[in-house]
Formats: C-alpha cells, structure tokens, sequence
DNA sequence: ACCACCCGATTGTTCAACAATATTTAGAAA
DNA sequence: TTTCTAAATATTGTTGAACAATCGGGTGGT
C-alpha cells in the first residue's frame, strides 16, 4: 500500500481541528492509518503530500513526527525522511523481552486486581474466532496482554504496553498474516485467567513466560521467512 | 532559580551545532539544566528569551519541549507556555508503583546478570558519604537502581527507567532536601546485592520491594510537609 | 564496468506574519 | 476604595516562504 492511494481518505478528515493540538491531531490521523496498515511497514512519509492532503504546515507536521518518531512507529534517518518502521529479529526480541517482565510482573504482584477486562477480552477473542476474522483475533488478543499489565494500575506502564503492542502490530503488518496464528492462544489465555483467578499467581506467570516465549519463536521463524 | 540567571551559562554552549539534529540538541540542553536544578519545577520556559539564547528558532525550541513533554519533564498547558514539571503526591505514588514492579522483576527474572555496574554505584555512593556529598550520593544511589533494570538486557525497559528516575530528580528538588536521604539507603543497596549474589533472588526481590515502600513512605511524608 | 562529479530533489532550519488564546490594565459602576 | 467588565497587551499556536545542508541519481570520463 503506497501513500497515494490513501491520500483522498485521509483528506476527508481533515475538517475540524482546534487550535494548540494541531500537532498532535496530525500525529493521531497517521498513527491510525500506519496501526490499521494502510501505511505498511517501509513506507516512506514524504512531507510535501503529507501537508498537502492533512492540510498542515510543514513545522506542525514535524511535530507529529516527532511524536511518532519517539513512539518508535516511525523512523527518521537524518537527511533523507521518515519511514513506517520495519521492525527487525531484534526488534521482536526485544519486544519479547519487555513483555516477558511487564507481564508476569503484573500477573505475580499486582494488587487487587479486576479481571472484568480480561474476560471481556477472551470473550471477544472467542466470537472473532467463530466469524473468522483474523483481524477480530488479533486485536481481542492484544486488548488481553494490554489488560493484564493494566492490572498494574500504573499509567506509565500501561502506556508501554500500549507502545509495545503497536509495534507488535507492524510485526505482524510486515510478514504475510498465518490466519492460524492467534487462534491457539485464545485458549492458553483462558488458561492462565483461571489460574490466577484460582489464586495461583506464580503458577499463571510462568504460564504466560512459556506463552511468550513461544510466540517469539513463531514470530521469529516467520520474520526470518519473509 | 529564574530564568533570567542562567541565561548567559546557557549561550555559552550554543556554538557548534550540526545540521539535522538542532531540536534534540535543545531539548538535551534544557533536560540538563533541570536534571541539575538550575530550572526548578514551576519555573516558565518561555519561548521568546530562550530561542534568543540558544540560538534556535521557536519552531525547533518547539520540537524540543515536544520531546521533553513527552519525557514528562516538561508540562504544556494549551495557550499558556510550558512549565518544568511540579510533580505530584500522584506521581510520587505513580513512580514507585512502576518501581515496584520494574526492579524486582528485574531482580527475580534476568538472564545472565552482570553485576559490575552494581558493585560501582555502590562503592561510588560509599566515597560520596565519606565525602558528605548529597549530590553524590543520589546520583551515585540513581546509578544503581538503574543499573538493577539494565539487568534485564532491555533497552525499552532501561529507558523507562531512566525516564522515571529523572522524575525522580524533580521530586527531590520540589522540596528541600534532607541531607540524611540517601545515606541510609547506601547499606540497604549492599545488602540487596548480596542476596543476589547469593541466588537468592526472590529474596533480593522482596528485600527491594520493602525497601521501595520505605523510600516512598518517606517522600511523600516530606511532600505533604512542603 | 567503475569511479568522480555535478545536479535536482528533499529535508533541516529560520524568519516573519497572522490567528487564537491568556493576562493585564484601565475604566465604570457600586 | 472595591469590584466587575472590557479593551489593550503579551504570549502561544500555526502558517507560508525562503534558504542551507544533505542525499541520490545521472552524467561523463577512463
């Protein structure tokens, strides 16, 4: 998917915009498009048609940039533009690295925890799986990870999660989707729910290592593939 | 410490900058003078006397305090400028949560942990308080929890980290500082390492954790004081 | 085929202006 | 004098155009 094709949409929305958060306004508008993967991963943002289409100045738009850029969804190599990030095998170890902390950390030691989300998110995850809609899963899954380190009650944390899983989205963006992929986990997340709702927090945080780690070596396999 | 008093330490620097890196450049600039204090929290940054002084225009300034918005060390209020972060009892409670959970999850769980950098902050914060040097301590003190996360071999988590201890900084400066602070907490970091070093690190885990809620209980009694 | 070099295109940065919003001042009413 | 309202002022938000710096590709020579 190339920038043009997308251009005449993104101009459609680009109507009301307040004063003092044009900026971020703009930044939200391509985070959109690049988290749903109608910028796939590579892609390079050049300024010029940008501005023209989201109706912005060259300077504000830099500022979304900026903002994107340090969200890690973009890449700006100096002189020559910003690009929708491809992430690399270490990009993926990484993110596997944070998720193997954040969550089981969040599982082992949170305090009062409320697991209305992750069952609503299980619930989700089940209802796309009967549909069959691969995106259905995918997002249901990560509404799921997303809750658990929720259940930190840390907004910092929350909001690193948050940050890793849309990078996870552009692993996923930039190898050819397995429909199969998430539909097992469905069922290893319920799994480690009732484990931890049986009291039995260890036990469900070395569950979800073992999850991770086998999802990382999935991953991997299929990045070095494409 | 107004603006106006550092202004001239500031243009001194402001002499030899690259192309395509002035707006992190600035943001590097100011992020210093507040970790060190010389603009403390509440302090105005307006816009006009520092483009002046650093030499930039307010379009890159701008893109500076996006970034250190974004590194919370920084608060934009829409129409009316930005402010050194003042931070809150919230954020005290905010940061040792993610503390709470970041550290001991380091601890229990890294991989092949090199403890050379912890047996450094340790000596360096011992000559410090033979020195009875406060700054020496707290950063020498920072040094090792830091370097407790850099355990986990994560960037993502090092950074965050690093970010969060920077708020830290801020918190100390909010309110005066008891010369006492640190000391203490120099044989309690001794004594996590050993354990550590000992394998046994759901104890070093658990250790830590009391140790942060002790630190806590401290500075938000001191915040409520100020 | 290979290399140095120039040219055009794009990014990085500045400047000056205007719009939108806050703050302050001044004046009117009590 | 005090208080409230409203215009004047200052500051931030955003734009557009200009110029400098850098990169990529093409050109020509060997």
């Amino acid at each position: 998917m190339t920038l043009d094709e997308i251009l005449p949409d993104l101009r459609r929305q680009s109507a009301d915009v307040r004063h003092a958060e044009t900026g971020l306004w703009a930044a939200s508008m391509l985070r959109e498009r690049i988290s749903a993967g109608q910028l796939a991963p590579g892609a390079k943002l050049s300024e010029e048609p940008l501005c023209e289409v989201l109706g912005v100045s060259r300077n504000t738009l830099r500022e979304a940039f900026a903002t994107l850029a340090r969200e890690r969804v973009v890449t700006r190599i100096p002189n020559r533009g910003v690009f929708v990030t491809r992430p690399t095998a270490d990009d993926i170890r990484e993110i596997y690295r944070v998720r193997r902390f954040l969550e089981p950390a969040a599982l082992a030691w949170s305090i009062e925890p409320k697991t209305d989300a992750l069952h609503a998110a299980i619930a989700r995850a089940r209802v796309a799986r009967r549909a069959g809609s691969v995106p259905g899963m995918a997002s249901a899954n990560q509404d799921f990870h997303a809750a658990i380190v929720a259940l930190t009650g840390s907004e910092r944390l929350t909001q690193q999660m948050t940050q890793v899983l849309a990078e996870m989205r552009l692993v996923f963006h930039s190898m050819e989707d397995d429909p199969l992929f998430h539909a097992p986990y469905i069922d290893d997340n319920a799994v480690i729910l009732d484990t931890f709702e049986a009291g039995e927090r260890a036990a469900a945080a070395a569950l979800l290592v073992d999850y991770l780690h086998g999802a990382e070596q999935q991953l991997l396999a299929a990045h070095a593939r494409a």
